[in-house]
DNA sequence: AACCTTAGTTCATGGCATTAATCGTGGTGC
DNA sequence: GCACCACGATTAATGCCATGAACTAAGGTT
């Protein structure tokens, strides 16, 4: 877990992270300018670029005249270098997407899920058969892909196992890492499903160019992904973040986790539509599913409705608002279907509630957006999960076949005695 | 702000600092337990020991017999090696303290502050009068003194400047780093109270073994210094913890921040005050100052007195809850005088009250403690500023004069081509 | 007294990033 | 039209670093 920085060869893997990381995320680069960014010499970063140009991870895309000299090369990641696989494992489906390196999805697979508490054992059938579907889909080599990444709504324990304890699928310690690493040689990677989607946010949505900030996910349910100097804050054992159970009005509703006043029990979904339901004389909004209701009451005009509304926007400003005092952000991202929503009518009507309740300081350091991925950011993000590992690690680590021969080598002079 | 990780002069510097670290917070140890600990060769354990000790800074401190081999040499660091001045400007005193690099205190000055709203420029006269008083008084040479770590109790921008903003002091935009930087040569370090608090209590006191924890203050106001990872957190600006600002009560209580139902307005000691006056019929607690009156209140046995503090009780474990939800700390350690003074009679219910409000798994993973720590705690904190610091560096930056000169080398023999 | 055990040091080695010099590529001045 | 310059990138020489293996130190056991 803690990546023991001794020996010299670290320090090279620690520079090709880097400079992998930048190339990656900042997209087409010159040498010239990566030395800039990354505070290598240009020697190193030529010898480290040619060293990647040469595995084919990196290539050469064009050049920009600059005045007067020689053109600069640009430099990018070969997007079909490596191949990676995202999981959404939702309450209702199973989501399977493939992506090549520049996170360009090229084929997906769905399957629903009939039980209220899906079987572990089944849900891992449908990821590795969604394995083998999207790169037959796509015609990539599996032997291409770098990784699995799996999200799902639970806890994930940081073991090799991946345990997870998700609560909404009734699994209480399911070694899910464990049971996919069995059906497959491809790394597996799982992480909650918040944090996906945060990383995802941070990486190519809302949360772009910021360093600290906190993505505030409403649906159902109520959580958020907070990032902190660019990754994600797990806290001891990543639980971190569980913001929908946060107390925001002592002594109040029941929430559906037993304890009252949650946050969750005012803007999570359910929430809004149970005070609607309360507030309306027991008459509830019209729509069949959550998602169809809340939209409907969006969309009504009742005094009523508005009331609610209105109150649910101070309660989320309210909610927001400790984040901020919390965590000090630089941005908000606000998401979620329900948070869409809301969002999307009401983002200004947030920011004043969130106004009225966070200190002036950090609130005036914090901006408050709207997600802007769609749908399948979670799959996205959870297929950055094999890709963060590749950053990390600068590249393949090198297999020790791969390494020269030992034979090269003069033979080992005879010990004396 | 961020280490270039580049040269391998650097992997020295790094291997150093986790060196000292190690022996300065895990006491005297062996270089054998050290090249376990951190990982390192022993063959570089022996020469980066070998470093520090001709530099002064460590020294062997006797010696351990290991069952029938060679005795172990214990080495700790040279606690005269230099000098840690650590400063709290309080709200109605400035406290001055001095101590050797095992933080033991040699030498305190005080100086009451007359105003509610200070001067900033009296502040620094009494810091820097501090910082000569100090040393005369326990005859050490000013030239020793590795740092001057002060805290106060706003938020401190981490720039060269440290400005702060300080609302108890009436303080917007002080830059108070630059101003004491302007009164003397010793490298200077301003931060938060609470943060300061936060790392003596990891250190030396309540948190020391964990890697993550939160430290709940609650005195008049009411904070956090969160620590993760062995770090504080700090976020986008350093203003990150601001606990007593949560709403927890939506609609509820004014606070004297002007919004309302914030957690301050309930535990924190006006709060507890103001709710039982108005319990008790307009009658205040006896006792002049707050703390003295909070006193009195615990010590009363009336219904309205067991009733507010049943109440207090039920909010600061909604608002520890909260904590554990958001941040996943392995320890909560809740200090501050009024948090000392109610968590002394009430620990094992408000840990009662936490688990009422905190999620079962986030709540089982974390331990509630209250600090170990004096009232100096702020100021012995402030003073392992500098020696974070120092720490950080792996000792001196060493000046290039300094070098010994290579005459005392054996001229290197030349190499056959 | 020979041998074992554990602690710590020395030395040769392979790796690393850096600086300085060099090569490559295009435009500009005379 | 040619020398020259500006800028990008590469190569060569250099010094520093941690490591493993061999070795020294210091004590106990048989």
């Amino acid at each position: 877990m803690d990546a023991r920085r001794t020996t010299v060869r670290d320090m090279r893997r620690a520079n090709r992270a880097v400079l992998l990381t930048r190339i990656w995320l900042d997209g087409p680069l010159s040498r010239h300018e990566l030395g800039q960014a990354t505070a290598l010499s240009l020697a190193s970063v030529s010898n480290l670029v040619g060293e990647v140009i040469d595995e084919g991870l990196v290539e050469e895309a064009g050049s920009v005249e600059s005045d007067g000299g020689r053109p600069r090369v640009l430099l990018r990641v070969t997007p079909s270098y490596g191949y990676l696989v995202g999981a959404d494992v939702g309450e209702t489906r199973i989501q399977v997407e493939l992506f090549d390196l520049t996170m360009t999805a090229l084929a997906k697979a769905e399957y629903p899920i009939a039980a209220a508490e899906p079987d572990p054992g089944a849900v891992v059938a449908h990821l590795l058969h969604g394995l083998t579907a999207v790169t037959e889909q796509a015609g990539v080599d599996p032997g291409a892909v770098l990784g699995l990444g799996v999200a799902v709504s639970g806890t994930v324990e940081r073991t090799a196992d991946a345990v997870v304890h998700a609560q909404t699928l009734g699994w209480e310690g399911v070694p899910l890492g464990a049971m996919l690493c069995a059906g497959t040689d491809i790394p597996v990677h799982v992480d909650n499903g918040a944090k996906t989607l945060g990383q995802a946010e941070m990486w190519f949505g809302a949360g772009r160019g910021t360093r600290h900030a906190v993505v505030a996910l409403v649906g159902s349910g109520v959580g958020a992904a907070v990032i902190t100097d660019g990754v994600s804050y797990r806290g001891a054992h990543s639980s971190a973040g569980e913001w929908g159970h946060t107390t925001i009005a002592y002594g109040g509703r029941q929430c559906r986790c037993g304890n009252l006043g949650c946050l969750e029990a005012y803007v999570g979904a359910e929430g809004i539509l149970d005070r609607y339901r309360q507030a309306n004389r027991g008459r509830p909004a019209a729509g069949g599913d959550e998602e169809s209701a809340l939209g409907e009451l969006l969309r009504s005009s009742t005094k009523t409705a508005e009331a609610v509304l209105d109150e649910t926007v101070g309660y989320l400003g309210a909610g927001v608002a400790n984040l901020i005092n919390l965590f000090n952000p630089e941005r908000v991202v606000l998401g979620g279907w329900a948070g869409l929503a809301l969002g999307e009518r009401f983002l200004p009507r947030i920011r004043e509630a969130t106004a009225r309740h966070a200190l002036r300081q950090p609130y005036a350091q914090a901006s408050i957006e709207l997600c802007q991925l769609g749908p399948d950011a979670v799959a996205m993000g959870a297929a950055t999960l094999p890709m963060a590992r590749l950053l990390r690690d600068g590249g393949v680590p090198r297999s020790p076949a791969a390494r020269p021969a030992a034979s090269t080598r003069p033979a080992r002079r005879p010990r004396a005695r």
